[in-house]
DNA sequence: GTCTATAAATGGATAGAC
DNA sequence: GTCTATCCATTTATAGAC
């Protein structure tokens, strides 16, 4: 059983993060949430820092694999919708990242870079799959557009679920479909008449 | 001179914050950054707390200021413009609020309730000034797209300044103009033609 | 692998002299 | 108003027994 406690550690350390925020939780906190010394979580980790980059490059693997374009085909709002689902829960699941980042990058510069790498993805990703809606006439923008579009949706899906969170939003499902609804709607603007109509129709039913 | 060293207190407080992170920075990084000691830090402020409240209170008062609209005429977008400016620049100089907004507001509630008012306030602010532009005839918004339109203004304008300093943005008039832009292409698609080219011309010589 | 014990440092806060 | 001295609690981290 090697593995058993340097796992249940990160589960236990995750949780306690998301709740009460990474600054406030003590590598003790996390030893006596799992009834075990601190003795033994130093063994198994060298600091909390090791904890958290550990956590981080789960965070990351499951970004990058939400993070993809449509290969070889045309890109529909479907697909947008799918891939809002899959960002939005990885941001929840690992939302003590988020709410601190700027401490946590701050001292930490490997973070700071693979994080930045995660961005520039999250970028080209939203440049990407925007340039396909309009390259198969769903919407309509020009260059510039797309540029400034891509930013804003990148801004409002990162911070989306601070938001939701300083309004008292507690409900996961809630604050995900809130915060898909309001990307969507930075689109709406640029698609075509038919397009629109659809999306506000299956808004008005999703963010109820 | 009473109140000499307690506005210097703040002052350095303020500064402190601002380039290191509230959590980061302890009563005694104050007091040793002033040549007081500690002691007579106490004497001006019950606790670090006490400190951040009078801040706010400054910022809170800052904030009401900005967030007006024109009375008794039109709504222009020199208006959006100017008061974008104000807000920016007030998120600016208290922007170790917004580093650390959940943790801040999760141990005081007096202060969760009065940020939770200036977002209200933000909101039907930014809800008004939409409307004043739909109203004029500058832009062209239904009912439910000006509601989405103001909550992502207020989404992008309180995080913004958080996302340019991730991407390693220091100079803070970039930084605002910036996120000014990116406002701006919000409304873009809404606004009449010959009122978006316009705003793209500006943008493009102001973003330069 | 896990525990107990403990060191070393830091942060918040107060008492009492000046 | 300001300082010195000090206390208490917390946090990180390690040593050594089992």
């Amino acid at each position: 059983m090697s593995g058993k406690t340097r796992q249940r550690i990160l589960t236990t350390a995750l949780a306690l993060f998301n709740e009460q925020g990474e600054s406030n939780v003590s590598t003790n906190h996390i030893a006596d949430e799992l009834e075990i010394s601190p003795g033994n979580l130093y063994y198994h980790y060298r600091n909390k820092d090791d904890i958290i980059e550990q956590l981080f490059q789960r965070y990351e693997e499951r970004m990058d694999a939400a993070l993809t374009v449509p290969d070889g085909r045309a890109v529909t709002l479907e697909d947008v919708w799918l891939q809002l689902h899959l960002v939005f829960e990885c941001i929840w699941d690992y939302r003590f990242l988020y709410r601190d980042i700027i401490n946590i990058l701050s001292r930490n510069r490997s973070l700071r870079l693979r994080f930045a790498r995660i961005l520039k993805r999250g970028s080209g990703n939203a440049h990407a799959i925007m340039k396909g809606l309009n390259d198969s006439g769903t919407m309509r923008a020009s260059a510039a557009e797309i540029e400034g579009l891509a930013t804003n949706i990148l801004v409002l899906a990162t911070f989306w679920l601070n938001y939701a969170s300083i309004h008292g939003e507690k409900d996961e499902q809630r604050a995900i479909q809130q915060g898909i609804v309001q990307v969507m709607m930075l689109v709406s603007p640029f698609l075509r008449d038919s397009e629109r109509l659809h999306l506000h129709t299956l808004s008005a039913a999703y963010a109820s």
